[in-house]
DNA sequence: CGAGTGTTTGATAATGTTCAAGAAGCGTGG
DNA sequence: CCACGCTTCTTGAACATTATCAAACACTCG
């Protein structure tokens, strides 16, 4: 779990601006604001999977956005098992909190080769309680809260299918925000493991659950590349509740 | 679950004492501070078991602080089961939030009769980011974003058995915490429906596993009272982490 | 091709649920 | 004080779900 750092980029500029889209859906920038995402960016760095981005107990005090790639926070209980309490995924900011001062809460790990750009800026339009950055990074928090609501439901309340389910729907409608889903399809870029430890389930079960749905022909998969076929019924199935769309761009 | 308002209360003086300690472990108020709370303490309020305090969905725009009685926050499935995501116990405060125009994320439910107050200068000390007042808030809300971890830990990777254990652990160091213990025991005044509820069990599990736990002479029940016999073992059984202690009056 | 990792399969066991019924506790009204 | 009705707790038996173990298979990469 030793971090890697690379310097060169794969794609500098889709990333670039895949990461100003993101933004401008709450409204224009300041051009200060502009120049800060920029150099931001510009400072981006890949690191290998499994490098651990932070460390439980680890001070927050500068948001990192990630660009390309997966990342999970977990917890790991003494004895090895490993909790993943939720998935991050490109265009997700991590380490941003409203408490100054705060503390990670669990560990985070990218579970792929990603890329992020660390971003204070995010911090200070979170303090400046105004502005299209602020609306952002609010927004961003309260969506990351309320999987975490999620999360305790499926855990809690629903059967192995349903939580499979419910996590794939998560997934499909969290990459359909950031406009990284093709059609109804989507790579899940790590080993049905780490899947489990979302879930709470086995491997083996997990696995299972996965050929369930493929033979009932809700989902089809291809490699990595799952494709959602039956949406109102996968909704259906495990009590799913579409998020409302993000506001396109607001006048200010 | 309508709401049964009564204006009369059992016992003000002791739970405005109740209140006062809470705060004072951060520190001195401000005589503003100290007006503020007496103001909001002299109007506190109680209602009866099943009151719904907050909906799901629902500006929290004013903060209660629970003063006596347990409250749960819990969502609820469309075919009526239910997950109870976090409970409330006296000195804890509700609906309080870092974001303004935040919007609970799940119900809050009375489980017992509660008395609480309406505190809107908690809300007002969030955001002055300084003072007694705002450590306690900030602390408020940190250790309730851990307390959701741990749920999702408990529901997701830890056995019947381990759940129960360190949801008892929870409750015990969160009223000690408010010198709320009685020797090493305390009440569970609600049904094990609801402990069922939180911990993702049938009640008939969550009624076996607890007399699994005295049989083996970890716990001894009398009714609702709980006494938890041998702290050492329990956390040992369930990896739990004891809080580390809440500061003491610091110098201002 | 061979090693390593990840996926799939089968058999078996453990864990937890459901259903149904009886016992115990508790408040209410006679 | 007792009888009644209600809720909660407890018990047993059958069942369903999920885990564990072990082995085979498949894929990738050097």
């Amino acid at each position: 779990m030793t971090a890697h750092l690379h310097s060169h980029h794969r794609s500098l500029a889709p990333l670039r601006d895949f990461a100003s889209k993101l933004f401008t859906a709450h409204g224009a920038l300041t051009p200060a604001e502009e120049i800060q995402v920029n150099t931001s960016l510009a400072a981006m760095e890949t690191v290998t999977a499994g490098t651990e981005l932070f460390v439980e107990g680890q001070l927050l005090n500068c948001p990192l956005l990630l660009l390309e790639g997966w990342a999970v926070r977990q917890r790991v209980l003494s004895d090895g098992r490993r909790q993943i309490v939720s998935f991050i995924l490109p265009g997700d900011v991590m380490g941003l909190c409203e408490r100054t001062d705060a503390v990670a809460l669990c560990s985070t790990v990218a579970v792929t080769d990603v890329t992020f750009a660390s971003m204070p800026v995010l911090a200070d339009a979170l303090r400046a309680k105004s502005g299209a950055l602020y609306r952002w990074s609010r927004e961003a928090i309260a969506t990351q809260e309320r999987g975490l609501y999620d999360q305790v439901v499926r855990l809690g309340r629903q059967s192995a299918y349903e939580r499979l389910v419910h996590q794939l729907l998560d997934f499909y409608y969290r990459l359909r925000g950031v406009d990284l889903l093709e059609g109804h399809s989507f790579a899940l870029p790590f080993t049905q493991e780490v899947l489990s430890d979302a879930l709470g389930l086995s491997t083996v079960h997990t696995n299972r659950t996965l050929q369930q749905l493929r033979r009932e022909h809700l989902i089809e998969s291809h490699g990595q590349i799952i494709h959602l076929i039956n949406l109102p019924r996968l909704a259906e199935i495990c009590d799913y509740q579409p998020p409302r769309q993000v506001r396109k761009p607001l006048a200010l």
